[in-house]
DNA sequence: CTCGTTATGTACCTATCGGTCCATAATTGC
DNA sequence: GCAATTATGGACCGATAGGTACATAACGAG
């Protein structure tokens, strides 16, 4: 038909998608991304419309390559089961030595450019959905083995989260992996086991 | 002497901190920090030299007027209530009607520019500083009334910076007050009261 | 071999970034 | 009133941001 393309997507995508982690969507130049992966400003713009574009189907790659353990954690069938999962499976992705530190998605979501907002609230919003799987399966499975005594599914939930987010924080600031998994172990103390 | 100044240092700096609290370091252009003011860009460089300047100015303000409550959770006299302090203390500033949403140093040392690197590496720096001397509260405290068991002094500490650092995240995106209380209180479930 | 189509490379665009320069204004000490 | 000193207003700066225009290059179909 017409004059194929001289990249591969797959890797562009990967090569963008450290980028974009590394720096958040802000920070991430335009010229950052087409060092890292190669490409000219027309293929880019050619091949993804624009950089937000282009960031979008990062954040997609992302969640179906490093937040795949969310999907593991939910199928677990106790609250501490599934709250073990979740945490351990963020203190790997965050602090492991291949991937850049904190989340891609945090580093984007805290940034306060107006510009960057619509993107902002779009990861909130993801956000949340995820939140209220997580409190669905801690209200399915706490008929199991009970959530801590005095915890909501709806508290527990948002326990979690906000440890998520912490957790994703600290990471950032060069927090070393030996010390958040102490922090996961001490937020499910009181945690029943299954 | 000379010509007399014709603004108010100490009303441009609580503008300044409105700016960069909403923005962070580096998405506060110099521009919004200019119409915040009313002050001239020769103005701003004379009286604080640079945007890094103004904002360190802007911190040492922030940390005086906004997190006066840490100090006083140190002086508590057992870890639950430390913690407890501290955690309510956040949970107000964050979900302020009157403050930006979120936290000013969080908003800045989660952005990923090289410019704005050694901004950030000193912001968590002070974060670690204050980590240490709440270890060390938790660990004097803990003799009056024990800390939650099978978490040491050190867990304790990481645990609940972990927590502060994930509310403030949750705040800018928007978590109402309450269900930051929700979360602080199920944060503290396992905490001996004195 | 040519034509339609899509990809690429380069030059260019406007807006904005933080920061500097310098002439001018306002004050106090003399 | 004059000199010294400091503050202000505004023009100006190079660098960079994301994005566009357009001419050229590489392919398959006929």
């Amino acid at each position: 038909m017409a004059r194929p393309r001289e990249f591969d997507e797959d890797e562009v995508l990967d090569a963008a998608l450290r980028v974009f982690w590394e720096k958040g969507y802000e920070s991430a130049a335009l010229s950052d991304l087409l060092g890292a992966t190669g490409l000219t400003k027309s293929s880019l713009y050619k091949a993804f419309g624009s950089k937000e574009g282009l960031f979008w189907r990062v954040v997609e790659r992302y969640q179906r390559d490093f937040l795949d353990f969310r999907h593991e954690a939910l199928a677990e069938p106790t609250p501490r089961r599934i709250a073990a999962r979740l945490l351990e499976g963020v203190t790997e992705l965050h602090s492991g030595r291949r991937n850049p530190a904190g989340c891609l998605e945090l580093n984007t979501a805290l940034s306060g450019s107006t510009e960057a907002e619509p993107i902002r609230q779009r990861l909130v919003r993801g956000r949340e959905l995820f939140r209220q799987r997580l409190r669905d399966r801690f209200e399915e499975t706490s008929a199991t083995a009970p959530l801590p005594p005095g915890m909501t599914s709806d508290d527990a939930a948002s326990f979690i989260m906000s440890l998520i987010q912490g957790l994703a924080a600290q990471a950032k600031g060069g927090v070393p992996r030996e010390t958040a998994r102490r922090v996961v172990r001490a937020a499910l103390l009181s945690w029943p086991e299954s």
